[in-house]
Order: structure tokens, then sequence, then C-alpha cells
DNA sequence: TCAGTATATATTGTTAACAAAATAAACAAA
DNA sequence: TTTGTTTATTTTGTTAACAATATATACTGA
């Protein structure tokens, strides 16, 4: 079924997503994809049956597969749903996380730091989406991991498309305080943090501004690595 | 696309899912399907890649497609997952529900009821995960609703490799203790009680019991199933 | 210039044919 | 019988060609 090369084009558009180089409403055409990664269009094809499924994109007939654009209901329904996936995340994470685990997160804190010094947005984005997916592979629930991987996604593509108030995307130590809590098992406050830290960035969302600008298919999806 | 096609292939294999029609580790041909639904293999494939990223099929590189089997690490996560999901789903149901709702529910206990004297265990399955998919639709959350979805049918497949301890699947008037507690708006007693009623499923379930179509030697001794 | 229409191009949808791999069957040797 | 090997059959994987549809371009007439 060459399972690889279909799943290489799904990771590396949920990449060109996450890293908000693909945005809301790109079209992804068959022939543009099949040259991009030298493969048929039948892997394309079911790739993107693939990528529809998880909902970041959208199959038209006839017109081709363009990447979501979540309207504004969508989008509070989806921190919704991380709010209820995160919660139950994080009661795990509490309870579950070792001293590697806690390494790995304080590891992780001191590249925030350092990507927030570069002021390097998508990058910011990237490492601040990278955060929750090491909680919740750390919580040690794939049903759950692979949701909230679903749900970040999309959230980059909202964040994208409606863009934020404040430069700085996921507050300074909000992440710091939610390892804190963590190290020091207190799962109410861990609870609390990760929820208020959700809604801070639903509500730093500027669901007025609408701002869709797409550039050509081949800058964007450079398959760089095999 | 023929979106139509290709999603009534998808249509078909859940509702066949859901309803223990089709078990757990059962292959899907592609000949088979395409002759089943006269459609090219094409469409097949891409329906295959569908389920597959719903996680209820699982592909093998030249093996083909067959009907996941979740393990028991897997079917704990799965019911993890539905207590945080269907938790934030009932608090929406109890905020939202209108007098059509609450009679839309109704109208179901009592279609519950009948079923239940009928003694058709899948058809009281089925009815029983209807319940929980019209609490996701009343609780207006379409992201929450399409994962519920997702989960619920996981269930079927889980209990129809495992089998359960009491006929009674979905015991006697516990929806019917939900609905009370929501026409009655108490979002607390609602919640506990769909929490209750999750882990008591959970743990009707005989985990020990496997039925024999575990490793994949047994597909081989498994007749090819309709 | 602008609207509307016709033509040309490009893209998606469909099908069939063929290659590669796995499974099933047949068969020979112990 | 049982085991191992070879052959045949089935099934999955890949590719290309063609049809149907949508988009872009050119053209015509006010």
């Amino acid at each position: 079924m060459s399972e690889t090369q279909e799943s290489m084009i799904v990771e590396h558009v949920l990449d060109a997503i996450s890293d908000q180089r693909l945005r809301a409403g790109t079209k992804l055409g068959e022939q543009a994809l099949s040259d991009l990664f030298s493969c048929n269009r039948a892997h394309v094809r079911r790739a993107l049956a693939t990528l529809s499924a998880y909902q970041v994109v959208d199959l038209i007939p006839n017109r081709g597969a363009f990447v979501s654009t979540p309207s504004e209901n969508e989008a509070r329904d989806i921190f919704q749903a991380r709010r209820a996936i995160e919660s139950t995340i994080i009661r795990n994470v509490v309870r579950r996380a070792n001293d590697a685990d806690l390494a790995a997160l304080r590891s992780h804190l001191t590249h925030e730091d350092e990507v927030r010094r570069e002021n390097d947005r998508p990058k910011a984005i990237r490492a601040s989406r990278a955060f929750h997916m090491l909680l919740a592979r750390i919580g040690r629930n794939t049903v759950l991991e692979k949701y909230l991987s679903e749900l970040t996604m999309r959230t980059s593509l909202i964040i994208g498309l409606y863009g934020t108030n404040k430069a700085s995307l996921c507050a300074d130590d909000e992440h710091r305080h939610i390892v804190d809590s963590i190290a020091s098992r207190d799962e109410a406050r861990a609870q609390e943090l990760v929820d208020h830290h959700l809604r801070h960035i639903e509500n730093e969302i500027e669901f007025g501004s609408q701002s869709p600008r797409i550039g050509p298919l081949s800058f964007i999806l450079q398959p760089s690595e095999g």
C-alpha cells in the first residue's frame, strides 16, 4: 500500500499547517502534490482522503482539496473540546509523570525561552503546540493524544486565519506554572491552570478580522527531509 | 470525487460495525467491497483510507484492510476518552436542551424499552449507542459529536470482541435517570450519572475471556464473513 | 469599457490494464 | 500423516489513458 509514501504526504501537510506555512483556504492540487512528492495521483488522493478525515482539509467534488477554514463557531467548539480533553490529559500527567518526564518538560521550557528570544512567531507557535503534545504523550492515553494532535493542528489554522491580539501567544510563563504544578503533584491546580491557559488563548483570537492570503504551493511544501 | 459513493461505503461499514455484524479482525477485501457496492476499487481504497483514519480499520501493507481489534489498554483509553468527552457533552445538554430535545430523549427511552422487550441484543446495543449520540447532537458541539461517534463505534467493537458479563448492556434505567437529571437541569447530578454509567459499562467487559481472534493467525482460521 | 458568450486549457473523476506480493493448492520426500 | 517445496491463484499495488467538469482565456457586440 506504500503506506510510507502516503503518510509522508500527510505528515508534510500537517507539519506545514502546524507551522502556518499552509494557511486556511489554500488549494491542494493533485498534480502539484504528486509533482512535489514525486508520486502518482492515486497516492495523493488517498492522502487527501486521510487529511479530510482529520478535518484539516475540505474535499469539494469536482473542485479539489482545500485547507479547511474553521468558522468562529467551529473554533469555539474546538476550544471546548480541547478543554475537555486536556483536562483529562493533565490529570493523567500529574499522576503518571516520572522524573524523566519532568526533565523533558523542563527541557522544553528552556527551549521555549530560546525560541521566544529569536522573535520567530511561527517557530514560537510550533514550540507552543509541541508543549501541549508533550503533555499528551506523558499522559499516556493514545486516544486523547491523537485527538489533541488534530485539535492543536486546527488551532494553528484558527490562529493563522484570525490572528491574535498580543504578540506573545502562549503567554510568557503559563507553561512554566503548569509544569510547576505537575512537579508538586497538585492535580486541582494543574487542571485549573490548563483550563485558564486555553481560555486565555481563545480570548486573544480576533474573530472580527479575517485575512486569507496564500502563496504558491511549491514554496510552502518543500519535501526537505525524507 | 463521487463523495457520495465513497461515503456510502464508509457509512455502511460503520453501521455494520456498530451493529456488530462486522466483528473485529474481519478482512475487508477490496474486490469484495467493490462488488458489494458496485463501484471500482479506487473508491474502495479511498473509503478504507478514511476508515483507517477513523481508527476502526487497520491497513496492513500488501495484506489488506481489517476491522481493528482494540487491545485492553486501548479499550481503557477509549473509555477514559469517552468520560472526558461525554462529561462536557452532558454539561452542554443540561444547559442547551429545549422542550423538543427533551421530547426526543423521552421518545428514545420508550424506543429502548420496546427494543429491550424484543431480546435482540445487537439491536439493543445499537439503540444504546443511539442514545449517547442523541445526547451528543443535543449538546451542539460538532467536534465532540464526531469524536464520540468514533469512540462509540470502537466501543461496539470492544464489546463484540470481549463480551460483557450481564445480558443487559446499558443498564435498565440508567439512561432514564440521566434524562431525568437533564429535565431538572441538575448539571452535577447529570455529569455524575453519565460518568457512573460509562464506568459501569467498562466494568462489565470481560477482558479476561478474549475470543480466539486476537493474533494475526486467528484471522486465517476465521471463515470469511459478510 | 463592460458584460456576456464561446473557446481553450487545466484539473478532477473514472476505468482498465499490468506488476508485485501474498495466499492457496498441488505435489514430492521422509 | 507430516514436512517442505514448487506451482497456481488470488489480492493488493501501481500506472496510464481517457472522460467529465471546472477554470481561464479570447472574442463579440453593445
